[in-house]
DNA sequence: CGGAATCCTGTATGATACTG
DNA sequence: CAGTATCATACAGGATTCCG
């Protein structure tokens, strides 16, 4: 009885939380870096993956050192030098997210066909 | 020469949109839904996913079949129905979205716990 | 049943400027 | 270098109502 009790699908589970942690664009683009090219400086990051701003990469690293994916390490010197890694609970994320990057990597192609030919059947003539 | 064309990481490679599409809190969790479930109706789809709104699920699935992840049958009747289901292309994700879900499940008491402790450590002592 | 349309509010996010 | 603070806005997304 009570089984099942765990499960993303069910809006109460904690485990909800965790997807919408994850769910999130810049997160796992940060998390893919970070998990490709071991450790790195904010500037690093910043410079790896394209486009993230100031804001965004600093608030998506508290978010994910609050939880536990990403180790944050100061160093007091100057000029002031910070390094971010995955801990081990992000390193056994490692999989998914190569998969989930390397499939999006492997059917954009198709991605796009599907697009395109979703928008020239119905409306959206633009 | 012109290695690694396609990377997530890198702002004007397609993938990035592929990447956009997928890290989405309710569109990981309607796949997921369909992953487990097979095919399911509109109704049923909102069942199963629980929390999301019409308004969401609708959005959700029209981005899902518009990138052909999803297919959309209807069926004359009445009342109408509605049946959707993963096409090839969606079912290619499944390995990656039961793994991902099931990190979540998995995870959900280690996070938990980090995140306490992160929340004790600095302030937040709502 | 399976939506579409509308309204409305909170939040997410970029740009910019400043700091230890 | 590695942030923080502030502003301004677009968009996300819920609630509600109506329709074939």
């Amino acid at each position: 009885m009570v089984a099942n009790t765990v499960d993303v699908l069910n809006d109460r589970c904690p485990s909800r939380q965790v997807i919408a942690l994850i769910a999130d664009k810049w997160s796992i683009l940060v998390l893919y870096a970070l998990s490709r090219e071991g450790t790195l400086r904010y500037g690093q990051l910043q410079r790896t993956v394209r486009g993230i701003s100031q804001k965004m990469l600093t608030q998506t690293l508290r978010e994910l050192e609050r939880n536990g994916l990403v180790s944050r390490m100061v160093y007091e010197v100057v000029p002031p030098q910070v390094e971010y890694e995955l801990t081990d609970l992000g390193k056994s994320l490692r999989r998914v997210l190569s998969e989930l990057c390397g499939w999006a990597q492997g059917n954009l192609e198709q991605v796009a066909r599907a697009r395109e030919l979703y928008d020239l059947e119905k409306g959206n003539p633009t």
